[in-house]
RNA sequence: GCCGAAGUGGCGGAAUUGGCAGACGCGCUGGACUCAAAAUCCAGUCCGGCUAACCCCGGGUGAGGGUUCGACUCCCUCCUUCGGCACCA
């Protein structure tokens, strides 16, 4: 055997190898690609498994731990389920559109057609030489034109559904990437991509999905899918539910009314103003004559204001008084209508009732502008409960005319009838969730196929011309204009008009890069389909996906917009199923000195060096030992070699004999069904970092006993396959196996051969271990007493106490209390 | 501010869901092998006390209180960290 030394390398030491994990692994990613070990026969599988990871964009630095992890996660527990004798099919692509890649490629002076392709072969290398059980005949790569074929034409399908329009609208727009983004994009105010810049409001002509006609069905199909429950609760937040009453407030002069929403109805009669946020369309034309200047300045220094100033919570309430007066439906009494920023236009209808004694911020500005406060709540029916704040509890009403006396709950529901009754008001939900603004003013993404005509309006290209190819531009730079780089192109938006050919003009948006990841593993089955985006056979039989695993920061991005179109292309016909992924599950983040890796922190890994040095396995290994695989956790290689040691351990044990006998020791009888019967249940649970702790606790044991037998050998081979494929295909070729070791089937267990015939039961005196005694399985509660109170050290202990209760747990423990 | 998750040896982390806290690994200490080192193997390793040694005793899972025969686990209060939401009417 030959010996192997190595230098000292990136942190941690070496070891002398004996188990030449270069060549293995070379050898067996080689075999796996000639046999297509990893392309299931899409057509035939009796037993489909779709096992997928969130495709990665093709970033210029490479795959970094963080990615890796992931990968390796997924991947594990696809060869798991493959090993369980499912066809699995673990597919993989790029999502190489998008703000991202143009961005880098900007800053690089690259053209992302060339940076990409560049990208996508180092992402393919690294990928591979993980050793993923990746299906390389199927992949997507969403800027290739066979691809955004299909995203345009989805976009179509969405059009022609009602759920694309096109809408002037107040929308986020980041001053350095230049283009519009989604509210989801959009976080505490700042850009997504560029953490410390404000996004700005611009009025603009967008596209947006109707993403809020499926608000309900996004909420209430959360309560069966199989999910993390950390990224339903995500979604459930944004979607933001709220059931209220929507009441109608007649304005004195015009014949307009105010439309208010609010979850506290029962205290209708306490308001005693109405505010309307700056943005209402109903502020310019209610203004008197006399107040026109400072509501107009007001609305405009509103307007001024960025994202932190405009929310923040702790600053002074302002506003200004309109001159005119609504009526309170419920009593006549007269409401001044004030313009104030503290209400935002985005949320229920930009315009409030102002209760002052039961909501704080109105009580503020109560008290700022010297307005009246009517208290109409009250926890015991007496007043004087508001003085230095709101009271915002429940309670009983008190001057509210004929709902004197009721409780808060049962007059929201009278009062909400009695509204009804009068055509003032009616029971309404609300939705936090907006449209999703889907135009991008920048170059990398599919164009969206929309052709602007005078005479016909708005026409979609036909479908037979589609794709409609983004052209190759120099200067592709975003700039301030609102006009995407495309409208710089005449030959590109100058067209004729498909419906009455006369000239027109195309659409010179391209769509987010959401819409492209939002379809992407329906796409992975049909690849082969240029004619069709979704073969239907092949869609029915995979689809919708097994398994899916990814990072928890697409709660609300990636993961919503997907349930969302796969529901609104399920009610187009268009698909068997309403939700995408049957089972989800959030991966940790490997962070790296406390924080995300990224480059601009200047602390990103690379995976390269630790393959190079350890080999794949040991790398995989370490990933998944270092934590719980949906907690992650930061990333040091002090430990990587403890891997090391153990997988040259356990190939070290067919340095001894190996005979084909069944094991008869009932200990390591035990151990054997124990091992197989705890990672099988880790794996199934995602906990990797115990399973492969079993697992060394196995080898230690055959170590322990030089056991021989050849099932063990097996065993080991299957149980680590998930984990290191390549050592496991290498153990298995070794101990006489002519087939990929994933061509076999994962081992069962027995129960009757984990139970063990005699059990340590703990023996406690008040509760305190004093000794532990070894008894026969099943013992009864007589006898563990009886054994109990024969041990000499808890005799000892008793010191001819008083025994006043005996607490006996079969096979468990016996607890004498004394006093 | 609201919602959620977490806090365990020198370090990463286990703990069958209320029943021996610290599995497994790293690191460290001692020993074997070696001219020596590396690697490997063996033993030890929560803190403190007692002991020649084993035994044994006390304390211990962010802090304080509670429930219980028994609490890392359940309840209350507080502290810290990390996520999500945030003038949402």
């Amino acid at each position: 055997m030959i010996r192997f030394f190595y230098k000292k390398f990136p942190e941690g030491d070496s070891i002398a190898l004996r188990y030449r994990f270069q060549e293995v692994e070379k050898k067996w990613q080689q075999y796996w690609e000639t046999n297509k070990t990893n392309e299931p026969d899409l057509s035939k599988s009796p037993r489909p498994f779709y096992n997928l990871m969130m495709f990665p964009y093709p970033s210029a630095e490479g795959l970094h731990v963080g990615n890796v992890f992931a990968f390796v996660g997924s991947d594990i527990y696809g060869r798991f389920k493959r090993l369980q004798g499912y066809d699995v099919f673990e597919p993989i692509g790029f999502d190489a559109f998008g703000i991202h890649s143009e961005n880098y490629a900007l800053s690089v002076r690259q053209h992302p057609s060339e940076l990409i392709p560049k990208n996508i072969r180092n992402f393919t290398r690294q990928l591979k030489q993980v050793g993923l059980m990746h299906d390389w005949s199927h992949t997507v790569d969403t800027t290739n034109p066979n691809y955004y074929k299909w995203t345009q034409w989805i976009f179509i399908q969405m059009y022609k559904a009602g759920l694309a329009y096109r809408k002037q609208a107040p929308v986020n727009w980041c001053p350095v990437c230049k283009t519009v983004l989604a509210d989801e994009q959009v976080i505490s105010g700042e850009c997504e991509r560029h953490p410390g810049v404000f996004v700005l409001k611009k009025d603009l002509p967008q596209w947006f999905f109707r993403i809020t006609a499926y608000a309900q069905k996004l909420l209430d199909n959360l309560k069966w899918i199989d999910w993390s429950d950390t990224t339903k609760q995500a979604q459930e937040k944004w979607i933001g539910r709220s059931e209220g009453t929507e009441i109608y407030f007649p304005i004195l002069g015009p014949e307009e009314k105010i439309k208010v929403f609010t979850t506290r109805p029962d205290t209708l009669f306490g308001a005693t103003y109405m505010v309307l946020a700056p943005e209402h369309p109903l502020v310019e034309s209610l203004t008197s004559r006399n107040l026109k200047k400072a509501v107009d300045d007001y609305v405009a220094s509103a307007k001024r204001k960025d994202f932190v100033q405009r929310t923040d919570v702790t600053r002074e309430k302002t506003g200004v008084f309109t001159g005119r007066y609504a009526i309170n439906p419920a009593n006549g009494a007269r409401l001044p209508i004030w313009v104030a920023d503290y209400v935002l236009m985005e949320y229920g209808t930009g315009a409030i009732m102002a209760v002052p004694a039961h909501d704080q911020r109105d009580y503020e500005f109560a008290k700022r502008f010297d307005l009246k406060i009517v208290e109409v709540i009250s926890p015991d029916c007496t007043e004087g409960h508001v003085k230095e704040a709101a009271y915002v509890g429940e309670g009983v009403l008190i001057n509210s005319g004929d709902f004197n006396g009721l409780g808060s709950e049962e007059a929201r529901r009278r009062i909400t009838e009695w509204l009804q009754q009068k055509g003032a008001g009616k029971a309404t939900i609300n939705y936090r969730l907006r449209d999703w603004c889907i135009s991008r003013q920048r170059y990398w993404g599919p164009p969206i196929p929309m052709i602007h005509c005078d005479g016909c309006g708005t026409v979609p290209v036909p479908e037979q011309d589609l794709p409609v190819l983004l052209p190759k531009m120099e200067n592709y730079a975003p700039d301030d204009s609102g006009k995407a780089p495309l409208a710089r192109i005449d030959s590109f938006v100058n067209t004729t008009c498909p419906q009455c050919h006369s000239k027109a003009r195309r659409e010179t948006d391209v769509s987010d890069n959401f819409l492209d990841s939002g379809w992407y593993f329906l796409r992975y089955p049909s690849t082969e389909r240029e004619d069709v985006p979704l073969d239907p056979i092949l869609t029915k039989k995979w689809l919708p996906v097994d398994m899916y695993i990814g990072g928890n920061e697409h709660a609300v991005l990636h993961l919503m917009y997907t349930r969302f179109l796969c529901m609104a292309l399920h009610d187009m016909g268009h698909l068997h199923f309403e939700e995408p992924f049957k089972r989800f599950r959030a991966h940790g983040l490997i962070i790296k000195d406390g924080a995300k890796m990224s480059k601009s922190k200047g602390n990103i890994v690379n995976p390269d060096a630790y393959i190079e040095k350890y080999g794949a396995d040991t790398f995989r290994m370490y990933l998944m030992f270092l934590g719980p695989y949906q907690e992650g956790g930061d990333f040091r290689d002090s430990g990587i070699i403890g891997l090391q040691r153990f997988l040259e351990k356990a190939y070290s044990l067919l340095d001894g004999p190996i005979v084909d006998e069944p094991v008869r020791d009932p200990e390591l009888l035990g151990i054997l069904h124990e091992t197989i019967k705890r990672v099988t249940g880790d794996i199934e649970s995602l906990k990797y970092n115990t399973a492969i702790a079993r697992l060394m606790e196995y080898v230690n044991a055959i170590k322990r006993f030089e056991a021989t037998e050849k099932v063990l050998f097996e065993t080991l081979a299957l149980l680590l396959a998930p984990f290191a494929p390549h050592l496991a295909e290498e153990i298995w070729e070794r101990i006489g196996n002519r087939n990929s070791i994933f061509s076999a089937r994962w081992p069962g267990y027995d129960e009757a051969n984990i139970r063990k015939e005699t059990v340590t039961v703990v023996l406690q005196v008040n509760g305190k271990v004093r000794s532990t005694i070894s008894v026969p399985v099943d013992s009864d509660d007589e006898a563990l007493k009886a054994a109990a109170l024969a041990d000499k050290n808890i005799q000892r202990h008793l010191d001819s106490r008083q025994i006043v209760k005996v607490i006996v747990v079969r096979n468990k423990l016996v607890n004498l209390v004394v006093r």
